[in-house]
Parts: C-alpha cells; sequence; structure tokens
DNA sequence: ATTATTTTTTAGTCTCGTCTAAAAATTTAT
DNA sequence: ATAAATTTTTAGACGAGACTAAAAAATAAT
C-alpha cells in the first residue's frame, strides 16, 4: 500500500519515540515531535491503525507492527545514505545535512537507493556515526555509549552522536569534536557532572554534563 | 512566496506549453498534461494569478508573469541537473530517469543545487540534449532540428531528442542512436516520409517520420 | 445568422491532514 | 478515596486540491 507524506513522517516518529522503550508511545510524545497538535496525532493513529501498520488503543499510546516497522526502517536508511552523499559526495558539513535529508528521504524508488547505497560504496554508518538499515530492514544496535556513563579517567574514541540538531554539532565541530576523535578524560567534575577532556592529544576542554551525554564513544 | 508541489508541477506545464506558442495556454492542454479536469485547472489558475504567477483572464487561457517563468525554470533546473546526476554517476540509462527526476526536482535547498551542479562539473546539457537553465534563469535556445526536417541526404549528429518518454528512448537505443552517434542520410522517402540512415557508419537502417520527427540534429 | 458543438467556468461535494473547543479518561495530589 | 490536574479523544470546521454535473461562453457549421 501507497504512504503519503505525513504517514511516512508519523511512522518515523513513533520509531524514534519506541527505540528506549518498550511500552507505547504517547499521543502528546508524538504530537511534540510531529510539531502539530494532539487531536492531529489521534485522528492519524487511527488511520495508521486501519492500515495495519500500527497496534492502537484508545489511551493506551501507539506501538508499531512489523510492517510499519519495516516501513519506518526503509525512510531511516534512505535518509542517512543520502546524509553520506551529501556529506561525502557535495561537501557539506555533518550539521547542514538533516533538513535536506528530511525531503530526500521520501522520494520513492527502489532501484534509486540500491544504486545510491553502491555509489557511496555500502556504508554502514552515516556522517553522525548512525547506523544504516539494511535492505531487508535490518539495523545495527548503536553499541557505543554516551561520555557522561563513562565513570573513570580513561580514552576512548568518538563513534558517534545522539542528537543531530545543527547548534549541537556546530559546538562539537568547533571543539574538534569530530566522528572519530580519540577523547581523553582528564578529570571528571561530580559537582556538576561536567567532564575536562583532551581530543587528540591536545589542551584540556572542558565539556558540560549536558553535552557529554550526547556524545557517543567507544572505550 | 512558498510554492506547493501542485503549483510546482502547473508552472511547469505552462511552461512547456508556452514554448511553441505566444498564445495563452488553453485550459484543456493544462488538463491533459497534468492528467487532471479542466475543471481543477481553472481553479488552480485562479489561484496562481492571485499570487502573481501567471496572467489569467476567463476563456482567455493562460500565460506566465516574469516570476512564474522563473520559477518554472527553476524546476526546470533541478529536473535536468538530477537527470544528470543519475545517468553520469549512478550509472541509469536514459530512458530510466525520468520518473525520479520528476520527484527529485521539487526538493527545496538552494545551496544543494549550487552543490550539485558543481558535482556534475557545471554541465550544460541533459542526457536528453536539453539545455539547462542557469541559476538565473537562462536557458540556451535548443538550436537543433528535427530529422524529419531535413531535405537533402547528408550527415548530421544527434544532438537531442524532442520527447522523453521511456518509450521512445528505448527504440532508440535499440537503434544504436544515442546523443552524439553521426547519422548519415541514405535515403528520404517522400511517400511516407520514412528514412533510411547509417548510424555511425552502420548498415543502413529505416526510421518513420513519426520517430524521426522526435530526434533534434545539428548538420 | 442561427444552430450545434466544443471549451471553459461555476457550483457543490469529497478526501486528506490539520485546527479549536469541549468532553472523557487517566494520572496525580491531597 | 475523592478532588485536581493532565492527557487523550471526540465533534465540528477549514484549506488545499481534486471531482462531477450543469451553466455559460466561444467556436464551428449550416
Amino acid at each position: 500500500m501507497a504512504t503519503s507524506l505525513a504517514e511516512e513522517n508519523y511512522l518515523k516518529i513513533i520509531y524514534r519515540l519506541s527505540e528506549n522503550t518498550d511500552l507505547g508511545v504517547s499521543t502528546n510524545a508524538v504530537a511534540e515531535l510531529a510539531q502539530t497538535k494532539a487531536a492531529s496525532v489521534t485522528d492519524m493513529l487511527q488511520k495508521l491503525a486501519e492500515k495495519g501498520w500500527v497496534i492502537y488503543q484508545k489511551y493506551q499510546g501507539v506501538r508499531l507492527t512489523p510492517t510499519g516497522q519495516k516501513i519506518a526502517l526503509s525512510i531511516i536508511r534512505k535518509h542517512r545514505l543520502w546524509e553520506v552523499f551529501l556529506v561525502e559526495k557535495l561537501g557539506y558539513n555533518w550539521d547542514e545535512v538533516h533538513e535536506i535529508a528530511e525531503q530526500l528521504e521520501h522520494i520513492e524508488s527502489d532501484s534509486l537507493i540500491q544504486k545510491l547505497d553502491e555509489f557511496l560504496g555500502f556504508p554502514d554508518r552515516d556522517p553522525h556515526g548512525d547506523p544504516i538499515p539494511t535492505r531487508d530492514g535490518k539495523m545495527a544496535d548503536q553499541l557505543y555509549q554516551p561520555l557522561s556513563e563513562i565513570k573513570e579517567k580513561k580514552d576512548c574514541v568518538l563513534m558517534g552522536v545522539a542528537k543531530d540538531a545543527a547548534i549541537f554539532l556546530q559546538v562539537l565541530t568547533k571543539l574538534n569534536l569530530n566522528l572519530g576523535v580519540k577523547i581523553s578524560i582528564v578529570e571528571i567534575n561530580s559537582f556538576d557532572r561536567s567532564l575536562q577532556i583532551q581530543v587528540n592529544g591536545a589542551t584540556p576542554i572542558f565539556v558540560s554534563h549536558e553535552v557529554a551525554k550526547n556524545i557517543l564513544v567507544k572505550a
């Protein structure tokens, strides 16, 4: 069955919100991400349920069916492949590509995505370190942990970000915190949970807990 | 002012129909290309006129204003640049790219088109030989003439096609009639206006008037 | 110069996706 | 356990963009 632009966006949002929980996703949570009103969300959830893409019972929240999940993953796959294209081929910075990919992800053509994937050399991560779902709808786990979770002074590598808002990514770029850099934890300030770190061995800098929470690293 | 997808498609169609005439474009002609009903076209023309993109008076047909023309040309520019990308970078054949470009042409981002243009090496023709409008809305004339117009037995070069329907392009491909090939006119059959031609010096083949009409050549 | 035919427009309706206001259910607080 | 606050759903409406049926204008034919 064909999916409209609005439907695709709802499914994507529900997928995002389901990632961290086993419970149904609340109407308000969806409304916030969709930048719309709760009443509109209720309407749409009823339609999506009729199409068999979500399980929805009033007041109980919503969750994706396997079909719904597959659609969501195919949109995410397209989004992330286009992001790789924009950065690797067109020379965009990682903080500039989200909005454009939001548009490109809705282009419908299986062959296009296959050829794009090949053209890019079958990448498995997007420019923010997020895994790219495979053609058959499987996505590698995000195995990395937030920098804020590390409790000892040790070295790790920046593998991704938990948030791709331009304003956040620009802060990282300014601090030389790019994908793949080595981060050495110099000091952990327990009172405000801020950190002092070295980036690739340079002069130590401070990062707030808020920033550290959204930096994903591997030890 | 922002343009919706439907509006962009109407402007593009009106542009296409205006190319060969100085008169206003008729409601029915637009309806046919838009694959919609005349009544719907009338509705839309009134809206486009209010936005200042067309001059419309009932029963008098419609024509683009300078602003409307600029919008149409920017869509055509995007369409043709994406077609170059699909063929040159992703390896599509020239008969496969139209539908996908119809979708990609509506992606809105000035920087994207600039970077794409650069990535492609600032092409000035699309894979069908059509000129690509410049950023400031100028388009080179299609200076080539239909093969059917040539009245003497002479040589020419295939520079473009007047129609990009997949079914037509596939016929050309099967006959080795690709962009840039040398066509030698061996015989002109006046009774049915068919031609006998050599493609790059190979064994002569027949082409109907209908086909010759849509092949653009330079002497 | 009237008819007849074709083209175009108007009027009214439909679906999609959204909204506001009000009602109902759920959750939190006392 | 009842009241208060919050969340969610229903009801009714709206704009965009399409449709059908019927009216009006333009064009063609006699």
